[in-house]
DNA sequence: TGGCTGTTAATGTATAGGCATATTAACGCG
DNA sequence: CGCGTTAATATGCCTATACATTAACAGCCA
């Protein structure tokens, strides 16, 4: 078989509709089409790889739908310019995230109250009506060393079970990571200083700089399932995020990009 | 016509596919569809749908794009896990950042120096050799009030023509994202202390906490675009991201999740 | 000029069917 | 009885084809 195209080095074993794909993000990615750049119609790309509509079809809707390109009828397939820099930011779970530092890991559980919600736990829980719910309080080591101080707000009538789990062996977090499947969350990712809880639990001086993530985390049907505020000791945590593009080509981070500067 | 499924409530001008993949996602998203659970084979939803084959596959391919299913030939379809929980982080242009606010904005520049590379812009750059760069240090303002500051080394070699560039309009920022398309970037987010200088700038105390964004630009042949830190004053700003399943159906957002507790 | 209308080039959606392949089951041999 | 080899088959993957829909454009006509 003849390889019309650059075709993705190597990956023979890759199925057709995915190597066109890679092909086209690699020369929009490179930059050897520019935004703006019109795209060879369904009939050119279905020559150039020898092969039907359908598939050139399959690919440049799932391009279109990364937004990488533009497609308008009558008029054909266009590059589009990277406009919303959105980076994918892999927040794994901290068990994962100090294991992956060769640290033994150990959490304790400092406080663990459960409670008829108040005012602001409703508004935390996007929550009407007063509902029971769970206060957490943990801090995580990475062997002897804090390394992350957890609050956590986690609503009873969305995860009546968790009132049976004592969190012995695994933190608040990955437990509901594994109990409830498919969650919608949005985070909030600021500096502040370390207040006297935050502090005294981090073992650092009070005022110091603090990664603080809030997460709100909800179900498909929109009840608020969990709150967490995880405090990271400023200097010594980091996110690390890529840019990707709305990811067309498949496994995230594995291939590319969003204008970002 | 019969609507066999659930078949995505209202929507009744929504092409066949598209209330597959709605309906589908919707089983998998409200947990109804456990991850590890088999979806009916195309065959089946064939039926379900009174449609071809080639509908179906069309959507299954979508969704196993988007990670939400898995795909083995002969033992059929799967719901995936939730596993690597990527949060999709929108990092807008800081102009148009400001420009949300309903601030007017301006920027000043405070530094450029054109020079060769020095050993630590060389690892900044990911650059072997000896290269020509650009540092700029500059604010950008909210009103009156400072809002970020960034400091920036261009590799002048991939970006000759910004020489010519006064900046007197546009940030380097924005300029850089107008001239060169598709580029991958890395960030890394912390809380810092303030040192004198991003103190001085921002008009706020020395030791501050301050949210500190850096981020490598290259391009797809992995050659350093450029370096940015981005400092802003930690308890006005915050960055905000939304857990998104890598999507499959449509505009980032609209949808739906991943597991993040 | 200005607006209507038909043509046409491209994408969008869908059908029907054949090919390729991974897994499992059956088989046969020592 | 165990183990390697082969065949069956369920399933995803892809082709070929058709018609629908849209939007640009040219041409017509007042």
């Amino acid at each position: 078989m003849s390889t019309p195209r650059p075709a993705t080095a190597g990956k023979g074993a890759m199925s057709l509709h995915q190597r066109i794909l890679s092909d086209i993000q690699n020369l929009i990615l490179s930059g050897e089409w520019q935004p703006g750049r019109k795209i060879p119609v369904e009939h050119e790309l279905m020559k150039q790889y020898k092969c039907s509509r359908m598939t050139v079809s399959k690919v440049l809707t799932q391009l279109a739908h990364a937004q990488m390109i533009e497609r308008r009828r009558k008029l054909g397939s266009f590059v589009s310019r990277p406009h919303s820099q959105s980076a994918v930011l892999t927040i794994p779970d901290i068990k994962a995230e100090v294991a992956a530092l060769g640290q033994p890991y150990t959490f304790q559980m400092l406080r663990r109250i459960k409670r008829r919600s108040t005012r602001d736990d409703k508004a935390l829980l996007a929550s009407e009506k007063s509902i029971p719910v769970l206060e957490l309080v943990c801090l995580h080591l990475a062997g002897t060393q804090p390394f992350c101080f957890e609050q956590r707000l986690i609503n009873l009538e969305a995860v009546p079970q968790v009132a049976k789990e004592s969190f012995t062996t695994m933190p608040p977090g990955t437990w509901l990571l594994h109990s409830v499947p498919w969650s919608l969350a949005e985070h909030r990712i600021r500096a502040t200083e370390a207040n006297a809880e935050t502090a005294a639990a981090l073992e650092i001086r009070p005022k110091s700089p603090v990664l603080t993530i809030e997460r709100k985390t909800r179900s498909a049907e929109a009840t608020g399932i969990t709150f967490v505020r995880l405090s990271y000791p400023g200097e010594l945590h980091e996110l690390v995020a890529s840019f990707a593009p709305p990811s067309a080509s498949g496994h995230v981070g594995d291939s590319a990009a969003n204008g970002a500067f």
